[in-house]
DNA sequence: ATGGTTGCAAACGCTTTGCATAACG
DNA sequence: CGTTATGCAAAGCGTTTGCAACCAT
């Protein structure tokens, strides 16, 4: 299993429009309705994918843009983006969940002092093994993560 | 990484007992105080780490032997535990924690139907990998945990 | 039209904490 | 004895839910 960092790019433009457009094909494929807040905070997590924001976070960054906008209208949506696969949920040891906009698996580091969510290769090829052999034995995997907690670089000093 | 089973036989009194005088001895060592309720405690996890209790699994063992035991207690002992680095806690996407007595470094699947918890074999020269990684960067690790969530083979069906 | 979605507030479940009492070292 | 741990109840926190109004389809 490789340990590096990944270094995943700031999503641009084009590739948030993309990804906005899959996620309205897919709800309305399944018959989930697309409403002005879902796109809002699709968009609000592509755009800070990388800093991996919690659901307050999201809310915060959309509250004084979306009139009247509910906490738990991001909650529910994030939930509904996670079971069509297209968001991940990180659980982190503190108990506040993380989210990302579903790509390639990857284990996570997240920092208790300055909350700092950093992305680790976990080579997938590595995950790949873990479900095949998980399917093999009967069992049906859902989510797989690899969270690391303690001080990042930083705020080791 | 390796993803077999790994099947951890029940420990027997002797193990018990000797990860017992091992907790005493790191908690004088460290200055915190042996009391009834800790030896106990870490006792029922010992005799069912195997299952990952939870705190409330823990207390519900307990409150019938120990006259008032209160799960305030059952949380504290396990947080001193595990900050003494006798006890693991295995954060699950529930939110409800799971304990074990610290062994080898290993992943788990938890079932989100009947709640149970299987070791997964990730070899530890894997987490060894990650540890130097972070280690040579600059982070400090405290906990790794690889988190499998499904539905296990008897409640696939 | 109608069924899913929203906002609000209240409830939820797990865990932590404040405080007076009790117990270890 | 002094200091730490306990039990109890209450608070804390992130998250979920019930419900009436609302809005995509």
């Amino acid at each position: 299993m490789g340990s590096a960092f990944l270094h995943y790019s700031k999503l641009d433009n084009r590739e948030i429009d993309n990804l906005i457009q899959k996620m309205i094909e897919t709800c309305k494929k399944k018959g989930i309705k697309v409403t002005t807040q879902r796109i809002l905070i699709f968009k609000e997590l592509a755009k800070h994918t990388k800093e991996h924001p919690s659901a307050e976070d999201l809310y915060n960054l959309l509250k004084d843009k979306v009139y009247g906008l509910s906490i738990s209208t991001v909650y529910r949506a994030l939930s509904i983006f996670e079971s069509l696969g297209l968001v991940r949920r990180i659980p982190t040891p503190d108990g506040k969940a993380r989210f990302e906009i579903a790509n390639e698996p990857h284990g996570h580091f997240v920092c208790h002092s300055c909350g700092k969510v950093f992305d680790l290769d976990v080579t997938s090829s590595s995950y790949k093994d873990i479900r095949k052999n998980l399917f093999q034995k009967g069992f049906n995997l859902e989510s797989c993560n690899l969270v690391c907690f303690g001080t990042c670089k930083d705020c080791s000093n």
